[in-house]
DNA sequence: CCTGGCCGTCGAACCGGTTCGACACCACCC
DNA sequence: GGGTGGTGTCGAACCGGTTCGACGGCCAGG
C-alpha cells in the first residue's frame, strides 16, 4: 500500500506538499499540483485512515446504537437503518453499527478509543442508561426517541401526541365515539419506550375533551397470541365502531386478523394506524394511518449530528424536534 | 482523554512498560503490573483506536457490504444482521456497515483506507462486481450468497438445490404430483443472485425424477400484486395439490392471500416453503418450511472471517460451504 | 568467584498522516 | 535599490500507540 512518502519521492516533493494539495489547506502551483495527481494515481494511493484519525482526530464515522428487543418487532427497527447509513455516506460518513446487551459499556468503547465522532442513539427510553455516558464522552450524540433530559443532546422523534390527537380527530369528525386503542406491549412500556405512553395519555385525554370513549388495551407483538388478543378485546367491546393501532406487531398482520374474524372494513369497524409508508407496503397494509416517516427522522438526525461534529459551538443550541405527524387517507375509515 | 504517556508518568515507568504490561508480550512484574492498573483505572485510559490502527496495521474493524434492493423484500437481510453483529462482538470486532449504491467503489474505500481487516459481502451475485476489488485488496472476506467463482474467498449458503429435493419429495411422498412453485422475482434471476435459479433447477430437474410435475412462476415482492399473481397461478393450474413458495414478498402475505380466495391449507392446498424461524414467527407462518437459518450461516461466516484475519495462511484452503437444509413440519400438508 | 542466562525495564524508532514556522523567490511600490 | 508582501515549498514536530535491541541486576551452575 502506497503512503503519502511513496507519492512525495514519486513527485519530487515533500510529504507536506502532497498533503497540502490533497486537502487544498495551502496553494500549490499548478505544475506541482499535475506532478503529485499523476504520483497518486500511477501508484493508487489512498490516504490510511488509522494515521489520519491519528494526527486529526477526526475519523468520518458515526456510531449507530441499536438493539433488537424481544419485545418489539424487528422490521420496523430497519426503517431507521437504511436512511441513516445512506445519508450519513452522503455527507462522507460511515456508519459503525453497534448491538451490544451492555450499551453504556459499547458507547463507552466506542467514543473513548476514539472510534467515531459522534453518535446515533436508536429507540431512547425515558431514562436511558446510555446518555449519561454519551454526556460524558463529550462527542455529540442525537437521539430517535424523546427522553426524559435530553439536555445537552439533540432529539428527533414524533409527535405521539399530536399523532393521538389527529387520528382521534379524524375518527370524531366521522361520527365515533366507541374506540378501542391497541397500544404497544405491556413490556414496551415498562422498558420507558416514551411514544408508547405519550400516544396512549394523549389519546385518553383528548377523548375525554372530545366526548369519546377510548378503551387502551396492550397489544401483543406475535402472532397467533396477537389475534387472539385482538379478538378478546373485539368481543369485550361490541359497540365500538373503530379501532386504533398503535403497534407494529399487531398492525403487521392486522389484515389476516381482521379477515379471519370476519371483520368487515370500514362497514363494520373503521381502522386507523400509525406506521411507515415502506412498512405498510412490505405489509400491504391498507389503512388510513399516521405517517411515521422514520426516513425523514433519520436524515434530519444525521444532518444535525454532522452539522454539530463540524461546527461545535456554532452549531446552536441543542433541538428536540418532535415531527408534526400527517394522515394519509386510505379509506379505511367511514361515517358511523 | 488520558495516553499511554500520562499512564506511564503517573506510575513512574515507560511508555514501553505500559504497552507491554497492556498487551502481555513481556514479563512484568507484579509491583510494576500493580501500579500500572492503578493508573490506568485512576486516569480512565483507553487506547487510542487510530493510534493502534497505525501502529499495528489491525482495526478490529470488519466491513459488512449490504444494500437494499427495490426486487427484493427488506425484512429479509436483517436476519442476517444481528448475527453477524453479534458474533463479530463476540470475538472483539466492531462492524462497519456500508450500504453504497457502488459497492466496488465504497469497497475499495473501506479496504484501502485500512479502516477494516476483513470483510462481509450479503447477497452476494453470480458475478459480482465486488469480488475483484476484495481479491485485490488482499484482505480476508467472506460471502453469504454463491459466485460464479469464489476464488480465494469463503462462502457460507444454503443448498439450495438440496433444498429443492428435500421439499419435493415429501411432497411426492404425500402422493403429490402436480405441484406450483413460485421462484423470486423475475428481476432477482436476472439480477444473478443464484440461489434463485439454483432452486428452482434443482426442483425441475428432481421433479423429472420422480415423475411429477413443477409448474414455476416467477413471485412478486409486494401486494397486492403478490396476491393477484397467485390466483392467475393457482386459476392456471385447477388441477395442482401443491404449492412451494421459494420467495419472501410472497409467502409473507400468503395465510391472508390464500385464506383472501378461500384456499385452505391443508385440504384443497398443500403448501411447503423456505424461511428462518423468526421470519416465520414474525409473519406468523404456519407452513412446513425448509429453515434458512440466517443466523447459523451469520455466525459461520464472521467465526471463518475472523480465523483468517487472525491465521492468515494458517487457516487453509478457502471452503464453500453449503449447509444442508433441514426441513421443519409445521402440518401444512397432506396426503393427495 | 566468575560466567551465562533470564527477568524486567528503558529508550528509540516507527507506523502514516497533518500542521506550524521558516524561508526562498518574485513582483511590486515608493 | 531596498523594503514589503504574497506565493509555493520544505523540514521538523506531533498525534498515540507498538516493538526491537540493549542493558542492569539477580540467580544458578561450574
Amino acid at each position: 500500500m502506497a503512503t503519502i512518502g511513496d507519492v512525495a519521492r514519486a513527485a519530487g516533493v515533500s510529504r507536506s506538499t502532497v498533503s497540502y494539495a490533497l486537502s487544498g489547506k495551502r496553494a500549490i502551483s499548478d505544475e506541482t499540483r499535475r506532478r503529485i495527481e499523476h504520483a497518486i494515481a500511477a501508484l493508487g494511493f489512498t490516504p490510511n485512515a488509522g494515521a489520519q484519525a491519528l494526527a486529526t482526530s477526526r475519523t468520518k464515522v458515526i456510531g449507530l446504537m441499536l438493539h433488537f428487543h424481544e419485545d418489539e418487532f424487528a422490521p420496523a427497527v430497519l426503517q431507521y437503518l437504511l436512511p441513516i447509513s445512506d445519508t450519513a455516506r452522503d455527507l462522507g460518513y460511515d456508519i459503525l453499527m453497534v448491538t451490544d446487551e451492555d450499551g453504556p459499556q459499547a458507547l463507552r468503547r466506542i467514543t473513548q478509543t476514539g472510534m467515531v465522532d459522534g453518535v446515533v442513539l436508536l429507540d431512547v427510553t425515558h431514562d436511558d442508561p446510555r446518555l449519561e455516558p454519551l454526556r460524558a464522552s463529550g462527542k455529540p450524540g442525537v437521539l430517535v426517541g424523546l427522553p426524559n433530559d435530553p439536555a445537552g443532546l439533540d432529539v428527533f422523534d414524533l409527535d405521539f401526541a399530536a399523532a393521538a390527537r389527529v387520528l382521534l380527530d379524524h375518527l370524531h369528525g366521522l361520527g365515533h365515539r366507541r374506540i378501542i386503542l391497541i397500544t404497544p406491549a405491556q413490556e414496551v412500556f415498562e422498558r420507558g419506550v416514551s411514544y408508547s405512553w405519550r400516544f396512549r395519555d394523549a389519546a385518553v385525554a383528548h377523548a375525554a375533551r372530545l366526548g369519546v370513549e377510548v378503551h387502551p388495551h396492550y397489544g401483543e407483538n406475535e402472532q397467533p397470541s396477537s389475534g387472539r388478543a385482538l379478538r378478546a378485546v373485539l368481543d369485550a367491546h361490541p359497540d365500538a365502531t373503530a379501532l386504533i393501532v398503535h403497534n407494529d406487531g399487531s398492525a403487521a398482520p392486522l389484515p389476516m386478523t381482521l379477515h379471519g374474524h370476519g371483520v368487515h372494513v370500514p362497514e363494520r369497524l373503521s381502522v386507523v394506524s400509525l406506521y411507515s409508508q415502506a412498512f405498510g407496503r412490505a405489509f400491504s397494509l391498507p389503512y388510513t394511518a399516521v405517517d411515521t416517516s422514520p426516513a425523514e427522522l433519520g436524515r434530519l438526525a444525521i444532518h444535525q449530528l454532522i452539522t454539530r461534529i463540524q461546527d461545535g459551538e456554532r452549531a446552536g443550541p441543542h433541538r428536540v424536534h418532535l415531527a408534526t405527524p400527517h394522515l394519509t387517507d386510505r379509506a379505511s375509515t367511514a361515517r358511523v
